[in-house]
DNA sequence: TTTCTAATTGTTTATCATACAATATGATTA
DNA sequence: TAATCATATTGTATGATAAACAATTAGAAA
């Protein structure tokens, strides 16, 4: 590996989504520690202080593409985060001085949003092999690194607040060809309501990037259902 | 002044937004450079690096203070900047040194945009003496330092798209006592659009937290408003 | 053939956004 | 004091959108 030169300054922390049919997810990966021949295990964002010379939007592209394996990610900026207590829990600052082998003081986080289809995930690095798709329903009962359980909260209040605004946001979480219901059941996820069925069907036949297969279902132990693509060119 | 330690890697820059009844200015400082005998003038937004104690937003709020006057000032984080070329104009470089005393490489910067009343500035250190409410319209027409055109132009989205969500955020911008007029030219002026005045005449109706006192305009050749305040508890 | 499960479909009603112009008021001026 | 000027104030009709509400259909399984 080349020498590139660390910016133990700033960091990006990538919080990656996905949605497995039910629930939302988020991609954490496991953290091993040992203290004093104890092992202390707990899970953390994909992230990582930044090269000197690299943008954070590089950054975070080149985070998500280790962790991955996939190019053109759905990605975008929404808060960062530099509480100085946010580094100072003794158990953070010796994994990554360990990690990085670098002093670390003070880090500054830059948080981006990623949206993946659930399924997609391809080359794993050895690094990344401890890789866990979590409940956002149920982060109070894990233990996080750092911020992260905060960072992940404003992380999905930003998404809730701009798929709003951005409907289309919502075919990057599901599979390429998708039902009707698997999209009425993601949007209600995010936007913790329930939709009358009628009226969401209503809603999809007006939207001209949402278009039919002319294909159905297959192997659902009842009537299948027609499956749509999404054609970005249309919104 | 106490030893106050420098983390000269983060910056926070802040856009500031005042409205004159006519157009959106925003607040800039004029920066003088002495290079080779000749002067160079330019603005820039207030900002500062962070000391190495503090948060984020208390940076953008000790900025404000110092800048203002003013306690209680709305403000909010939107967006952060990190091109490693954005702090690699020698200009830039120059005078970031000279008046940090600091050997400055790259930093990254957190903007923020904050609302205040147009004439509501009370006390300027000397330091900011040299304050302008520049028309954002009229951007291209000055020089600017580092990046800030770009921070001015995303702040300005940033608060179009937020005062969509939260109307209430306008009235930071206006007096304390105001006509609906004014509400609507500054409301048309974010959305660049022109509304109708009796439908937005009725909508303002509508709104519990916008009160009417009682009173009337005064010193106008012409019929006189009546006027409202903002009644933040009815929001 | 029956049963089970989920998919598909329309109508009514209320709410909200938009289009559109005449009259009223206070200050100024002739 | 009457006319003029500039802006404030007000209502109705129409179309678009959101929300409420249940019966029928299709495919798989029993």
């Amino acid at each position: 590996m080349s020498e590139v030169k660390f910016n133990p300054h700033v960091s990006v922390d990538c919080v990656v989504f996905g949605f497995d049919g039910k629930n939302l997810k988020v991609l954490l990966l496991e953290r091993h520690i040992k203290e004093q021949n104890e092992f202390y295990n707990d899970k953390k964002l994909p992230g990582s202080i930044i090269f000197e010379t690299e943008d954070l939007e590089s950054a975070a592209y080149r985070i998500l593409n280790e962790l991955t394996g996939l190019k053109n990610i759905y990605l975008s900026q929404f808060q960062s985060f530099g509480d100085p207590k946010r580094t100072k829990n003794p158990r953070d600052i010796v994994w990554l001085e360990n990690t990085t082998n670098l002093k670390i003081g003070r880090i500054v986080t830059v948080g981006y949003v990623a949206l993946i289809k659930i399924n997609s995930l391809l080359q794993l690095k050895n690094e990344y092999a401890d890789v866990v798709w979590f409940d956002v329903n149920k982060l109070g009962k894990t233990r996080l690194a750092f911020d992260h359980v905060q960072i992940i909260q404003k992380g999905l209040a930003y998404i809730r607040r701009k798929s709003d605004l951005e409907p289309e946001l919502l075919f990057e979480l599901l599979p390429r060809k998708f039902t009707i219901s698997q999209l009425r059941i993601l949007h209600d996820t995010i936007h913790q309501k329930q939709s009358d069925v009628r009226n969401f069907q209503k809603k999809v036949k007006k939207m001209p990037y949402v278009v039919a297969l002319g294909e159905k279902e297959k192997n659902v132990p009842h009537r299948a259902a027609n499956l749509y693509k999404f054609d970005r060119k249309k919104v």
